[in-house]
DNA sequence: GCATTACTGAAACACTCGTGTCAGTGGAGG
DNA sequence: CCTCCACTGACACGAGTGTTTCAGTAATGC
């Protein structure tokens, strides 16, 4: 049950974050550069892990959101890559590549599991979107897991070379 | 023009950054692991940044041995992805990602570049591969990127779940 | 009015960090 | 022999880290 004045701070946290980087973060020049202390960061969030849990799961509900407006018609892939291609989500995708990286680098910590769960949340989500005969076969299976991992490969690249009509027209073959 | 004793030190911090991660390694540590001192490793590499661009360049190396010795027949996708999915690979290609998505948050410092150089690295052999007559269409691009994109993101699937089987039928679509 | 609660500030603690200083080794070449 | 040079050890410096302690303030509920 998280007060006020904790997801205001939290909102501001974010917007550092997102242009930042999540990975070498510290709470000094965060607290400065949002208005606070680290001696409220530490209160309202326990610890930096706290801190960085909720940084996490802030950006997983950005990425909820998005799955959950996508609709489950066909043209699915097409309508994520034109989010994931969106200039203005390019922060948050870089946010999200650092914490799948780091979440793999080091399986403890507040990162654990950020990988695997965002792998399972979109291929629920291209599963939903699949036609109902082929959504329990072992072919439906590897058909979703190919878009997904078209998807992620052309999101690498995107984010690398930034030439969007290379990737799109590669994610449109 | 390396001495000897660089690269048996480099050798034995490559070992060590590829299961402790390159990210936030740092010198007492990893000095302490490879039986030097950080004195020696300020020495033979300057800085931390120069260690860690030595490291990066010494992965790379790998990387290019090899898109090297992949061929340019047809099936170049089936082989890299066996290469790819090789456990052995497995911590050298976490370390992989790691660099990517950190070339990417800080485009500063020794990390510099990495993530686009690894891309063009990637297409050019993947164009290399391709018949003549598509290898400077735009549909030829298009395809190597496909290509390129499909392996990456099943890469990304591997790392965070492990599944071989699935992924494997996906990649092989 | 009063006590409880949510929040904030200043300063310190016990580290770790990369790097610099100064002093040596040991062996190879003249 | 003696000089040069690659390499190494011990230690300190200044800055930055997450966290704690102790002290408040302002508002809320009884």
């Amino acid at each position: 049950m998280p007060s006020a004045r904790e997801t205001e701070l939290l909102e501001a946290a974010y917007r550092y974050v997102l242009t930042h980087g999540l990975a070498d973060v510290s709470l000094r020049p965060l607290a400065a550069a949002i208005g606070s202390s680290t001696r409220v960061l530490l209160y309202l969030f326990e610890s930096k892990d706290g801190l960085v849990r909720a940084l996490l799961a802030r950006a997983r509900a950005d990425e909820l959101a998005l799955l959950d407006g996508i609709g489950t018609g066909p043209g699915v892939v097409e309508r994520l890559w034109e989010w994931l291609s969106a200039p203005t989500h390019r922060p948050l995708l870089t946010l999200w590549l650092e914490a799948y990286a780091r979440s793999l680098v080091e399986p403890d910590g507040p990162w654990a599991g950020f990988a695997r769960a965002t792998v399972e949340d979109w291929l629920e989500v291209l599963r939903a979107a699949q036609p109902e005969d082929v959504r329990d076969t072992a072919e439906g299976l590897a058909a979703r897991t190919r878009e997904l991992a078209l998807l992620r490969g052309a999101l690498l690249d995107l984010l690398a070379t930034g030439e969007a009509e290379r990737v799109l027209s590669a994610v449109r073959g």
